[in-house]
DNA sequence: CTGCCATCTGAGCATCGCTTAGATATTCAT
DNA sequence: ATGAATATCTAAGCGATGCTCAGATGGCAG
């Protein structure tokens, strides 16, 4: 009675974590996040939580940017898979754009956390870490060619692709970080709807836009 | 001999402020924020830069959310401006909407102290300070009437004027965001274009889609 | 068993936000 | 003009942060 406790205590309850300490302190980071926003998110705490001393983080990341910038390259990953799954099952380069929109807003709702340190990348130190800057520009190759795509569909006007680009980009990246920023949510409790909803009326009108015939 | 320099010492060297170290500590602030970034904005190094104590700013500003949410009511009063100005030299609705995605980046250009503050809402705490949120309602309510007045005119699809207006106000947020952080002149520096040409290109995108018939 | 490496501790430094008690300057009523 | 009231600033201090470093401890290979 009592052995298994004593051979196999809880990993958190081991002073010596041995690789484990590293995936556990993102895990907590994420969380802590989630719940406070990542101006709560300190390395200080996230050592007081797994049971450690305030030095021991320092032996898994050199400083505070190393770990957010492990986060970050985690979310661009997370965010990449669902891009391409959003394009493979659209019929058209329109219907793909439509539904990059969702899926950007989908990857919100079920990875904030991840999302709330993506939208601040001067926390990652992107000079000191490259590996933030190529794992972001992966999801832009996407966009660029289904409206490359698009174009070939003739949907979006021949010549440079970049100003669609930057404008699929840039609504994305804007909607998500006014719904984590509240005003989304705040509007559409006042309208009756989600932001969900939003955001499925808000690519759809993008989808018409596409659709209506070029002149 | 040295009688003015008695009486009227730079506002900088007196020990008493009396009202002007308020409006010092603003500016030195989004010089600050101009310079190194949100993260380096703190009531002590604007103290020290003021030549007072530490504990000065304090019968100023409660605390530092309370200086920068009046940085960042200053900066949507600015935005608002610009922006109906933008809809004043304007033709039709649609052009107002091409040039008010064109004003926002230009406010990114001129005012990118006052941007940055205001792209982090979680930093004036807008629940303890109100201002922050009404100052910020009035460029969207803007929106909106030129939203509508682009239904008026057949460009936009007549019922809910909210996902259009959602789709410029992120288009918008997102931009200047991306601009922000890099990522855009980064792009238009390889393109050999600039981000002024880039958000021209981009509203023109807008206007061309909305210029195109509905069907 | 020995030695080596990974890991963790604990103390320490500088900075930050914010508070407090008290000192000083300015202003205003008398 | 004088004295009280008010506005402003100082200096010291608390708890927290990021980060460093010397040394202790655990676990594994030889």
């Amino acid at each position: 009675m009592g052995q298994s406790a004593d051979q196999q205590p809880d990993v958190d309850s081991r002073p010596y974590h041995h690789g484990a300490l590293r995936s556990q302190l993102l895990a907590a980071g994420l969380e802590l996040v989630k719940a406070e926003g990542v101006g709560a998110l300190s390395l200080r705490r996230l050592a007081r939580e797994a049971g450690v001393s305030s030095g021991a983080p320092y032996h898994h990341f050199a400083d505070r940017a190393e770990l957010i910038a492990a986060i970050v390259v985690d979310g661009h990953e997370l965010l990449f898979t669902r891009l391409e799954t959003a394009r493979a099952v659209s019929s058209d380069a329109v219907a793909a754009l439509r539904e990059l929109l969702v899926a950007y807003a989908s990857f919100a709702v079920d990875h904030s956390a991840h999302l709330r340190v993506m939208l601040r990348p001067e926390l990652a130190e992107p000079d000191a870490h490259p590996e933030v800057t190529s794992a972001g520009a992966r999801p832009i190759e996407l966009l660029r060619s289904i409206v490359q795509a698009a174009q070939d569909e003739g949907a979006v006007a021949p010549g440079d692709p970049e100003p669609m680009v930057h404008l699929i980009w840039s609504l994305a990246v804007g909607y998500v970080t006014l719904w984590l920023d509240g005003p989304v949510e705040a509007r559409c409790a006042a309208l009756g709807t989600t932001a969900d909803d939003m955001i499925r009326q808000v690519a759809s009108t993008v989808e018409e836009l596409l659709r209506r015939p070029r002149t």
